[in-house]
DNA sequence: TCAAACCGAAGTGTATACACTTTTGACGGA
DNA sequence: TCCGTCAAAAGTGTATACACTTCGGTTTGA
């Protein structure tokens, strides 16, 4: 995740402000304060807000600036929804074509995650537990499907590192073990259900604690 | 699709002599030349680069330039791949929760793609045909899954474009109105069997005619 | 008193200037 | 002749300057 550019460094700062609540959603991002905050010009902060605001972390608007972004209830369903129609694909996929290193990759991942969670680390945990679908993608050698799984992720990290729990992270990896051995078995009736509940599950977990924020066009 | 702002102009301006083939794959886009051009500065020129490399329209390397972009075969294998996982999930949703409005918006916009098809505008043509796969993800009410479709058409458009004759382009109208019918008498199994081979026709049309290009990390 | 217009401050949008990197082509030695 | 070196040209990366828009508070007129 490390990203060497200064562009990319910026991004990354104001990405973990924004996740771990240092910046409120709704607040207002002054393009001259983060460059004196940076220690550099203007032209680089409005790089990063500009690359910022594709990943819907920040909302800009014409003439008036960007705010930190504050996703909505509506906005989240259409997310999940779109990964339980692109997962579902993936795991069809991923079954009828499996190889034991799949497998075997799918495993160690989950270990990540287990001691990602057992340490406590919100963001890192986070990170992980969303990599498990992206990684699933770039399994099946599909590199569009995991960049666009990738983005949705970080499209919603702010909701998931708002909102989820340590027992729902826990309970999630356990979901997680739940599919990957459903896949190693070939069951792909079983392995669907079971995702499909995962991502329910997630959802669920988030929705409730959201307040209703403003619709976005 | 007019887009008000400079960079906007810029953008739209760009992609179609991309997509129009005036600007040929590899070809290097010299920031100061292109200024010149629209007679603007370097500033609004790297604004423009930068939305289209998120569009994979453009390749950007670090400290060379933006170059046309050249999918590949295989880039436009997993665009499909990842199509007909969406798909098939939104022709479900529309199914299910169907309004008679829905079918006269999906009829409507046939009668556009019929009136490029038979003059013959291309550029026009090619987009409304992947117009119509958005505006049912737009129907079912999930901007989020509509957006993404657009990303995906665009990113292809380029290989679709190319390689898409008028003959092609007929078929296409045909079946979008098979599965506009099999989506109103409400036969999933038809519509998702329907869909899932036209957008196997569509790939299968661009792939024998394009080059083998090169692989991009 | 209230509302509308006005003015200054703050901030964004764009252009320009300068520093640094990459490319190109010529020169010199083997 | 060929390859490595080096220097000028071209081009990108970043900073700064200036123009224009938005926002808040004050004044002014009814």
């Amino acid at each position: 995740m490390e990203n060497a550019t200064p562009t990319g460094f910026i991004v990354d700062a104001l990405t973990r402000s924004i996740v771990e609540h240092r910046l409120l959603p709704g607040s207002k991002l002054v393009e001259q304060k983060l460059a004196d905050q940076f220690g550099v010009s203007r032209t680089l902060i409005r790089q990063a807000l500009f690359r910022l605001s594709q990943n819907r972390l920040v909302r800009m608007e014409p003439a008036r600036g960007a705010f930190v972004a504050a996703p909505s209830v509506e906005e989240a369903r259409q997310v999940f929804s779109v990964r339980r129609m692109l997962e579902a694909g993936m795991v069809r996929s991923l079954i009828a074509d499996l190889k034991p290193q799949h497998i075997k990759a799918l495993k160690d991942h989950i270990k990540l995650e287990g001691a990602a969670i057992g340490e406590g680390d919100i963001s890192s945990r986070t990170e992980l537990l969303g990599d498990f679908h992206v990684l699933m993608a770039k399994l099946i050698g599909n590199t569009v499907l995991a960049q666009m799984l990738g983005d949705l992720n970080s499209r919603c990290a702010l909701i998931t590192m708002m909102y989820q729990s340590d027992q729902e992270a826990a309970h999630s990896q356990e979901e997680h073990i739940a599919i990957v051995n459903a896949i190693h078995a070939r069951d792909e009736a079983l392995a669907l259900r079971l995702l499909d509940e995962h991502l329910c599950h997630v959802q669920a977990a988030l929705i409730p604690a959201s307040s209703p924020s403003s619709s976005q066009s």
